[in-house]
DNA sequence: AGTGAACTGGACTCGTAGTACAGTAACGAG
DNA sequence: CTCGTTACTGTACTACGAGTCCAGTTCACT
């Protein structure tokens, strides 16, 4: 093993890199072996073929991404108690992480397999939706609990508002591929922010 | 010519349905020749290589799309002269087509190709930004007019915005693809109208 | 009758995914 | 010390899609 640190994680590192950087089917076996210094037999000894390892992928970005959201709205929880506030203070904690990352957002690895779906097999499919199906349940949650205290200018879908979170991201991280800008989703966030500002204000 | 109605106009349509449905990559040349009843040379006499497809595609799909927001914005001024009132009139004739288009809302080129783009050259990147701009103008310049008679309730960065439509229907886009339901753009932009009628209440 | 646009069809190159399998180095269990 | 397993290397092969080249054909229009 050595510096070598298990094989897999290393192939899953350098895939994940230029998967951010240029799209899955970009990503050629060839290029990965090269970066990962083993040869075309042993990538197909880990990985059955390119699904299996965009399925693996996937795993460990969902696992990771959840830790960061489990971590920044716990420590916007440390800062007030207050689910509005807490809420308010993560999201802003949210768009200043956004801002500070260089390219890619693994964000985009959600969007990107969603739009070349027919790429891969039901697996993956399914791990992707289980994944925003998550994200709806953990927001939506934390919209209850801040509805409970404000109650709601305006009627709203709290599932609907759950995956605006997702949506408002996703959405952002096009514009910002599309428009080569560095902000937008930020700004998206931000933006989405002063929604929730407006909609539980106190009366 | 007869019934073939230009043949480049079928290949554009063969291969926009294709693509729409299955992403561009999955999308094979020989699919699209089988389809539009030509052969491989007739389809690279039309266009050079899956490039100029791809650019061709786009500046057609950009025009509908545009056509399509002026057709929509203008039904609605036709309902209500007051700027705010016809920029929600406006999103819920959005949301409702939203809901009526089968599996793909054209939304979904932008998106796809903004994650795929190493596989595009310069122009059809350059095309797909200029869009967004386009919308983004667009859209600023509507709530400029609305603000001008509605003072927000919060200041807000226009141009972000003007952005957030465009965000809001790609990123519910997205959202639908990976979890396969079938309203959650039109969910989205409903709240996104929300978001307006908050933020450009009357005191 | 002649020209050019719009093709057909076939042969070829190249890159990438994926298969198959024989061989090997390292290591822990017996 | 050997045996088996894990983790590979390396080579050779198939299949497929993109893209090139080009010679020949059909048809409309001048």
């Amino acid at each position: 093993m050595d510096q070598k640190l298990d094989t897999r994680s290393r192939i899953l590192d350098i895939a994940e890199a230029s998967v951010l950087e240029k799209g899955f089917e970009a990503t050629s076996i060839e290029e990965i072996v090269a970066g990962a210094e083993i040869s075309r037999g042993g990538f197909f000894y880990h990985f059955k073929d390119k699904n299996a390892l965009a399925r693996a992928m996937l795993e460990r970005y969902i696992e990771v991404e959840n830790k960061l959201y489990d971590d920044l709205f716990a420590r916007a929880r440390e800062l007030n108690d207050d689910p509005l506030h807490c809420m308010l203070i993560g999201l802003k904690l949210l768009a200043e992480m956004l801002e500070e990352m260089p390219t890619g957002h693994p964000g985009c690895v959600i969007a990107s397999t969603a739009y070349q779906d027919r790429l891969f097999d039901e697996g993956v499919r399914e791990l992707n939706r289980q994944a925003i199906l998550g994200w709806r349940k953990r927001f939506r949650g934390m919209f209850e609990e801040i509805a409970e205290i404000y109650e709601p200018r305006e009627a709203v879908n709290m599932d609907a508002l759950g995956d605006m979170v997702s949506g408002v991201v996703e959405g952002g991280l096009v514009l910002q591929r599309a428009l080569r800008e560095h902000n937008n989703a930020s700004e998206q966030i931000m933006l989405f922010r002063t929604y929730l500002k407006l909609l539980f204000a106190p009366k």
